[in-house]
RNA sequence: GUGGCCAUAGCUCAAUGGUAGAGCUCCAGAUUGUGGUUCUGGCUGUUGCGGGUUCGAGUCCCGUUGGCCACCCCA
């Protein structure tokens, strides 16, 4: 058994997480992002410096033999911002990176939470305009819809940091408080009305009718506007409700949700425009924004939609089948036999044979279970071999010379 | 960190306190040159672990570990 949270992947379960990343790459790439990784190991003050104690408690951290405090990383975000700090000049802005990290957190699993995961992680560097949040949320959206899912299925929903803290700053709040409001207003969904007012205080009043009426700004109505340029309109909805947990969000956040409900968050993001000048120790100021999408509640949600999961576990089986399948059939071939599995390999194609005698039946079963489409059959046609479509069971016997270019016309469509 | 439910073969699950079973999977054969169907046979268990009650515990009690779920928190 593995560790508790976390999870072996058995070649069916790989070949579901193969075909997860690849959707996600593709449509990254669609949208012009190159592809990075960092380490999954850094320094613990990393983490430390931007959190705070309360996500210290959840991080995967140890005492290294050299005597570092270290952790495993619980995000990607500060990891990239790390890495943009120090190597901002070799690249033209905007950025425009990505990266499929596998995170950790020390805390107990439950539905949709694990000790580790992999996310999609997408971030733009050294852009500030709204336009930037606008593809990043499409991209965030497309990252969703590449699974079969569409606007019944799920929204993104749009809010802006900025919106609250002006207000905080109208009602001339003092800003060592703003936090913890923002807070409150974050979990005001969660909770009951008279908790959420006992907290407020006296904004308790403002802040309802805010929320109740949906409030909303300028920037966010053009973002709106933007994904309704690209029609993903349908996706999105402004909700101020949506806060986020994290310190450094500056500006626009956002979560996508499932529209029923039965699932966490699919994926989460905002605007930080002051982190990368935090890490880089005020070296560089460079506005960024970015968003994770977790593969664990995106799996659930496939699963739990028949459509989108017999895709899934279609891709997963075309990705784990072998094409062709030598079938010894007299000991004595089996030297043709390797030689002609040699040669099909060379050509790209994925080829499999008996590595143990056994008898014909047997051999035809374990070609069927690996998924070939074809099974050549090395016996007494010898100088020739008889090649059989297992999908029409059509068999025909040629000559040995004509193998390759037979088999390149059987597989090519 | 707190609480609830659960724990029997590789998997899914049976077994009024009375000698641990079935289906599926896997392996072999029926069929020594042809897969998917069928039939026959075979393998695997300290019933998660440790105590206790009892003539006797998979079953009841206590502890412990693990799993699932919810809370906390949310990357």
């Amino acid at each position: 058994m593995p560790l508790t949270g976390f999870r072996d992947f058995l070649p069916a379960a790989c070949a579901e997480r193969n075909y997860i990343f690849s959707k996600w790459r593709e449509v990254a790439r669609r949208y012009g992002f190159v592809e990075f990784d960092g380490p999954v190991l850094e320094e613990l003050d990393l983490y430390k410096k931007k959190s705070g104690d309360e996500i210290v408690r959840q991080l995967y951290d140890f005492i290294d033999k050299g005597g570092r405090p270290v952790a495993l990383r619980p995000e990607m975000t500060p990891t990239l911002a790390r890495i943009v700090a120090a190597h901002h000049r070799d690249f033209r802005k905007p950025l425009k990176w990505f990266s499929i990290p596998q995170v950790f957190r020390y805390e107990r699993p439950q539905k949709g939470r694990l000790r580790e995961h992999f996310q999609l992680n997408c971030d733009i560097i050294g852009e500030a305009s709204a336009e930037a949040d606008a593809e990043l949320i499409s991209l965030a959206i497309d990252a969703v819809r590449t699974f079969g899912f569409s606007a019944k299925d799920f929204v993104v929903r749009i809010s802006d940091r900025e919106f609250w803290t002006e207000f905080l700053r109208s009602e001339r709040v003092p800003e060592e408080g703003w936090e913890q409001i923002l807070q409150v207003i974050d979990k005001s969904e969660r909770e009951s009305r008279e908790k959420t007012c006992e907290r407020l205080g006296t904004l308790a009043e403002p802040v309802f009718e805010i929320l109740e009426k949906g409030g909303h700004s300028e920037k966010l109505d053009g973002i709106i506007e933007n994904l309704r340029a690209r029609g993903l309109a349908d996706y999105a909805s402004v909700d101020v409700r949506i806060v986020r947990g994290l310190a450094y969000y500056t500006g626009t956040v956002f979560e996508i949700f499932d529209r029923a409900g039965k699932f966490r968050a699919i994926a989460g993001g905002g605007r930080y425009d002051q982190l990368v000048l935090q890490l880089s120790g005020g070296a560089a100021s460079l506005p960024a924004l970015g968003f994770a999408m977790g593969d664990v509640v995106l799996g659930e949600m496939i699963r739990a939609n028949t459509g989108a999961k017999t895709q899934m576990e279609t891709d997963a089986k075309g990705d784990q089948a072998i094409q062709i399948f030598a079938v010894i059939a007299k000991s004595e071939r089996r030297n043709d036999a390797i030689g002609a599995v040699q040669e099909l390999r060379d050509r790209g194609w994925r080829v499999d044979y008996p590595l143990s005698a056994m008898n014909i039946p047997k051999q035809f079963h374990m070609a069927q279970a690996r998924g070939a489409r074809l099974a050549i059959l090395f016996g007494d046609e010898w100088p020739q071999v008889a090649v059989k479509d297992l999908l029409s069971s059509e068999q025909q016997v040629i000559g040995r010379e004509q193998l390759l270019e037979h088999v390149s016309r059987a597989l090519s469509f």
